[in-house]
RNA sequence: ACAGAGAUGAUGUAACGGGAAAACAUGCCUGACUUAGAAUCAGGUUUCUGUGGGUUCGAAUCCCACUCUCUGUACCA
């Protein structure tokens, strides 16, 4: 019988849906194991062959759980809002909502062809208006939170009143914004509403705030720093200014600490966690506070370096420091507005990539140092920046380079502090060596001492404190754009309400454009039903609006990492309309086990997850307060790029070869135009677009050659492989063992489809141990000892290598298994039907047609995974190598349990041996017993 | 600049905690079968583990230095 994989595949997938086989069940006898993929984005490309690289390797450890005896959770969905369905949806009028389904329709069968376990009955969808309700729901319960340092966890605003109330906020110890004024309980009572509501905001972990933007007119929109190149948008090159807007923001900071301790309790990778790291970017250090001679002003700084606080020589503020304008002196005026207006010219990330032009204006004013009272120069100057810290540096150019390379260039005096230093060419950084100097109480002490010194004298003069400093920055949580979660948010008398949980969801308003409207507004702006009536509880028309009862809603749209934080816990239990998830759900499914994606989103989507489960975890709804206990980052799959090279000026092509020192296009040709060989089907790339119909090809050997290179799959470079056409010619089975086949699952790799036949003749192979030209050919003859061997051999090293994730070894495992039993005539059923266990994670269809074929009815997914029996291994003896000098010569069979003394007068009296020494005597003659003999002499 | 990962035949890669370097495939070559293509079968094919040094009886593996590649972050005070 020949092997039909496309019946068989197509047979299968059919059997799982319809028997609901991987469907997973809240409560189960078996213990519980969750296994999740980061969901994809449905983009109208649809899949190529790197994108389900990873699915491949979770559905493979999946199922072999399901073998080992779990209650296995492995679920799938879409993160479909997004940006590409809105630009498309600008240019065709197409509303985004029908550009998805069509894409997740396509996803769907795409990924239905390769034989996933997912259990599809749990898909979500974060644009699902069933679904986004619970992403606004958890929006509205950090607006209704608060968090407590005292007690390290979010509360709700609700205490924080209460608090206010009864004491006033002095005692408070919060995350919250830098500007709260310190008030009383009688103050608090005295306050407006609308004050009550200003200073709550300054505490809630989601806040309205004015946020600096990078605000392109021209598209009427605003842009990330990714999109923006050389001061201009990228798209169009339009001018972009930075702009204030009142955005929702996270306090994600609250959570900093957390978010670094947390990292040391799931085993992630180490690369990943250290991006994190770097990201939240911890720094311990002192706050000082400089007086400003002449003014009443003080500036804050914060420094890692309180030791060298006698070594100030002077200052430097951020050019957008607030004081600036302030303290400039009139004489400098001029000079100080100048630098500001071309710093603000210059985006931040070219202020960035300048690391080598010193540039500053002095300010004309001076600061008072908080021991000596010295005066010193305050400067401005862009390598401040005024997002980092307080947007203020004291300067210590005797330990700090930047600031020796800027008093270097200023002529700034660069007073010594440090013991033995020779800062005649650069500064002295090395903290650790440091013997502090010239500098009063904190003479000849080391660094550390002098630190801890330094913070206490500051706080004796209240001048200062000890502080730890974050680069973690609050996350701005609002986007003007179409396709995103709406806000359950209107606002009354400017301040923001939020709706009550039971009106959830708030639906995306229909609107006419997708563009911004003509006032600036975000799309939402062009809805004409789009207020929120209070009494009614229900979205009304904008004609309605009286600010009495009826009040306008937000325009804003959330981000997108706001539907793909909490995902992974709504697929416990996707269906709940009550709740987010029952509280049965998550205690049963706790957390996932093991989550595999992309390191793309190590401090994006990664992060913020992190944060919404803490916070998930302080009001009580998760058990966790990290998400996924073991995550693997997947490497990603690249695509062998084919050029064509036209010379330049002329419709002639000419063959790699014959390139030379001719002047040449560079020019991507589609790789399905190309063969094996690397030789171009020449009419196949005429015909492709009307500017090569008449191009004439200069040939070598009779063919044309095209040149090759490795990179990014995608679209555009014309290198993308489609799955479709991979498993129409060999099969979902091929497609899946082959990536795995490729290499390690973390490692970037090329594709190269050429390669495929190996793993497909070994799929045949397979079939051919089962079935002859007659029919099936399995007896129920006595394994002999050499079957056991290998099947035993098999399932050691296949579990081992499933448990270490090392897939593309297990295949290699499976290959010699099935050419070893080949070659042995196995056809015993007691080793072939174990052997089908083991292969069915990797290649399910022809493991379930040939299980069934050996009359077994349920689904092999049911099946127990084989167990090893180490007696089936166990060798007499060893054909060791004997080498002289470490240099392998001939070998020698001997019984393993032999001694060493018997091995080495063995080896000595073998004739080879003394052929070897030639007459000499051996110094030494080391035995290892079950592996080498190695004579020295 | 810093951090992380990596470098083995023509190619993808393998080698437990030092113990026979290249398993498993691809490619290429020869032969068989076939009208041809595809498929199948039999056989063959290369290297000395990025460079330099060290530890060791023995190093791809451990240590030190260097070179290169990829990824991330970047004037972080």
């Amino acid at each position: 019988m020949k092997y039909n994989f496309n019946d068989i595949e197509a047979k299968w997938q059919k059997y799982w849906a319809e028997n609901q086989t991987f469907k997973a069940e809240n409560h189960s006898e078996k213990p519980k194991y969750y296994v999740l993929d980061m969901f994809p984005y449905p983009s109208g490309a649809g899949l190529h062959v790197g994108h389900p690289l990873g699915y491949i390797a979770s559905d493979i450890y999946a199922r072999y759980k399901r073998h080992k005896g779990f209650n296995v959770l492995h679920p799938q969905g879409y993160d479909s809002f997004g940006l590409p369905a809105e630009q498309y949806a600008i240019q065709t009028g197409q509303h985004p909502a029908i550009t998805t389904e069509q894409n997740i329709k396509t996803y769907r069968r795409q990924l239905d062809q390769i034989g996933f376990s997912f259990d599809w009955s749990r898909e979500v969808r974060t644009s699902d208006p069933k679904y986004y309700k619970w992403t606004q729901w958890i929006f509205i319960q950090l607006f209704n939170s608060w968090y407590n340092n005292e007690a390290n966890k979010a509360e709700a605003i609700s205490e924080l009143v209460k608090i206010f109330e009864a004491e006033g906020n002095a005692n408070v110890n919060a995350a919250c914004d830098d500007d709260v004024e310190i008030f009383t309980a009688e103050a608090w009572a005295n306050f407006s509403e609308v004050e009550q509501q200003e200073i709550l905001l300054k505490y809630r972990l989601t806040y309205l705030a004015e946020t600096e933007v990078n605000w392109c007119p021209a598209l009427g929109t605003v842009l990330a720093n990714d999109e923006i190149v050389n001061g201009v948008s990228e798209r169009g090159g339009h001018p972009v200014v930075r702009k204030k807007m009142t955005q929702w923001s996270m306090r994600i900071s609250a959570y900093a600490e957390r978010l670094l301790q947390g990292l040391e309790t799931i085993d992630w990778t180490d690369s990943l966690k250290e991006s994190q790291r770097n990201w939240i970017g911890k720094s311990v250090g002192a706050s000082v506070v400089f007086n400003v001679k002449d003014y009443n002003a003080k500036i804050e700084v914060f420094t890692t370096r309180p030791d060298t606080i006698f070594g100030v020589s002077f200052m430097t503020l951020a050019p957008e420091h607030d004081l600036v304008s302030q303290i400039t002196t009139a004489e400098q005026k001029d000079a100080v507005e100048a630098y500001i207006e071309a710093t603000a010219k210059r985006s931040e990330r070219d202020r960035m990539a300048d690391v080598k032009n010193i540039s500053g204006v002095f300010t004309g004013a001076y600061a008072e140092h908080p021991f000596t009272k010295e005066p010193i120069p305050i400067w401005i100057g862009d390598y401040v920046l005024a997002s980092y810290g307080t947007g203020a540096v004291m300067a210590v150019p005797c330990g700090d380079q930047r600031d020796y390379d800027f008093a270097r260039h200023f002529d700034i005096s660069i007073p010594n502090i440090i013991e033995g230093a020779d800062i005649s060419e650069e500064a002295f950084a090395d903290k650790e060596k440091t013997i502090i100097a010239n500098s009063d109480f904190i003479n000849g002490m080391n660094y550390k001492k002098a630190t801890k010194r330094v913070i206490y004298e500051l706080e004796q003069i209240g001048q200062g404190k000890g502080k730890i400093n974050y680069r973690l920055r609050d996350a701005v949580f609002s986007r003007q754009r179409y396709w995103g979660e709406p806000f359950p948010v209107y606002y009354k008398n400017g301040m923001p309400q939020m709706i009550a949980d039971e009106h959830l969801p708030i639906t995306l308003p229909e609107v006419e454009k997708y563009l911004p409207t003509e006032t600036g507004e975000p799309p939402l702006g062009n809805a004409t039903v789009w207020a929120w009536h209070s009494i009614e509880n229900r979205v009304v028309s904008n004609e309605l609006i009286d600010n009495e009862t009826v009040f306008p809603l937000e325009l804003n749209t959330m981000p997108g990492w706001a539907g793909s934080s909490q995902y992974f816990n709504r697929y416990m239990d996707p269906h709940n309309d009550e709740a987010i998830f029952s509280k049965e759900a998550i205690d049963y499914w706790q957390q996932v086990d093991l989550y595999i994606g992309g390191s793309e989103h190590a401090t994006g989507h990664l992060l913020y997850s992190r944060f919404w489960q803490k916070f998930m975890f302080d009001k009580g709804y998760v058990g966790h307060d990290e998400f996924a206990k073991k995550l693997i980052n997947q490497g990603m799959i690249l695509g062998t790029s084919a050029f064509v090279y036209r010379i330049e000026g002329e419709n002639k092509f000419v063959s790699k070869g014959l390139v030379g020192d001719l002047k040449v296009q560079t020019i991507h040709a589609d790789v399905s135009f190309v063969n094996s060989s690397d030789e171009l089907d020449v009419e196949a790339f005429k015909n492709w677009r009307v500017e090569f119909k008449d191009a004439e090809f200069i040939l070598e050997d009779g063919v044309y050659k095209v040149g090759r290179d490795v990179e990014k799959m995608s679209k555009s470079k014309f290198n993308v492989v489609n799955p479709d056409n991979i498993c129409a010619q060999y099969g979902a089975d091929s497609l899946r063992l082959y990536e795995m086949f490729l290499g390690p699952l973390e490692q970037y790799k090329p594709w190269n489809t050429a390669g495929i036949t190996g793993v497909h003749s070994f799929i045949k192979r397979l079939w051919k141990l089962f079935y002859n030209d007659n029919g099936l050919k399995i007896t129920d003859a006595e394994p002999t000892k050499d079957n056991l061997k290998t099947l035993h051999k098999t399932i050691k090293k296949v579990e081992e290598d499933i448990e270490n994730f090392s897939f593309n070894t297990s295949v290699s495992t499976f290959m010699i298994a099935v050419n070893e039993l080949t070659a042995q005539k196995c056809t015993s059923k007691a080793i072939l039907e174990p052997l089908l266990i083991l292969i069915s994670p990797y290649a399910p269809h022809i493991a379930e047609e040939l299980w069934n074929a050996l009359g077994n009815e349920d689904s092999i997914s049911t099946a127990s995974f084989p167990i090893f029996e180490e007696k089936h291994l166990v060798e007499s003896s060893k054909n060791y190598p004997i080498s002289f000098n470490g240099k392998m010569r001939f070998t020698m069979e001997l019984p393993l349990d032999m001694s060493k003394n018997d091995i080495e007068k063995a080896v000595l009296a073998n004739e080879k041996t003394q052929e070897q020494l030639q007459g000499r005597t051996p110094k030494k003659v080391i035995v290892v017993p079950g592996k080498i003999v190695n004579i020295v002499g």
